[in-house]
DNA sequence: AGTAATTCCATGTTATTCCATATATTCCCA
DNA sequence: TGGGAATATATGGAATAACATGGAATTACT
């Protein structure tokens, strides 16, 4: 399976359109995605996107669940209420929700990271500020001898 | 199979119509349907709704009960009595009957909340009072190290 | 006939598609 | 290895199609 690398920063147009980095797009397409999944994270002001198999995946988490249980409801309305469907259309480009563009604070500029098996939305300084977050953090970890 | 996902959210009329969102009209429209049945929901004051295949998933869980036990009469009665059959018109809207406007307490707004197979009807400030707490409560778990 | 319900229609609005141009990238050959 | 042509991408705007929405007309009911 292809893996999303790499991060793009891409502008908003007025209308909420982003072209979606053709890198990504050639990805989605080989595996026959028309459409991207963006969820809205629940630890950051970011978005979780892919394409059908990242739905999957979580559905995959869901059948595991109890159907009947609290949990099963709270994670299937997230799933799925959370979860915003945006086409492609033919010029390569999707058009952002205000529920997304809300959530990430995004204003003119996204940037499109990678994260393997899916990427992540973010509004361009929340991502470097995460990043350097990220960063430190492993740094600390390496410091204290548990990483290589 | 298709699934409802993300959430809309639509005025009412003075006679009671909403326009049904046309991404969940095309999802019905594909299988066959053309009428909503909507159920009055026993947790919350939302309306859980969905085609034919909705109805008949709830009529496979009776099935499975004592036909001559008391729970299946209570289930049953539930499952059709508090069912209201919508229809979509050619304009694509339905009309919420007093039952639901009342259940649900939908003043001049409703949302449509995808849930997979079905889609739940709110009273839109009630809708995102039950997301903040469901992604709150998604939240804990995670953080008390049970998932991901 | 009167009332309620449904269907039909008109129109403004929004969304989507299409197109045009500018910019960047790749590929090929001198 | 440096043009330079061909191809692909980015991006804004225009044209087109869908949709939302209110009200009128028709039908059904009693």
């Amino acid at each position: 399976m292809e893996r999303f690398v790499s991060n793009f920063t891409k502008k908003v147009d007025g209308k909420g359109r982003v072209s979606v980095p053709p890198q990504f797009r050639t990805i989605l397409q080989r595996s026959g995605d028309d459409q991207i999944y963006a969820q809205l994270s629940l630890e950051t002001h970011s978005v979780i996107a892919g394409g059908a198999s990242l739905l999957a995946q979580m559905e995959a988490r869901l059948e595991k669940m109890d159907p009947f249980s609290p949990e099963y409801d709270d994670w299937a309305t997230h799933i799925y209420a959370d979860n915003h469907a945006l086409k492609i259309d033919g010029d390569g480009r999707i058009i952002l929700t205000d529920a997304i563009v809300e959530h990430a604070k995004i204003k003119g500029e996204v940037t499109f990271a990678g994260r393997g098996a899916s990427f992540h939305l973010w509004q361009p300084e929340a991502f470097e500020d995460y990043m350097s977050g990220v960063r430190s953090r492993i740094r600390d970890v390496r410091a204290g001898g548990q990483l290589s």
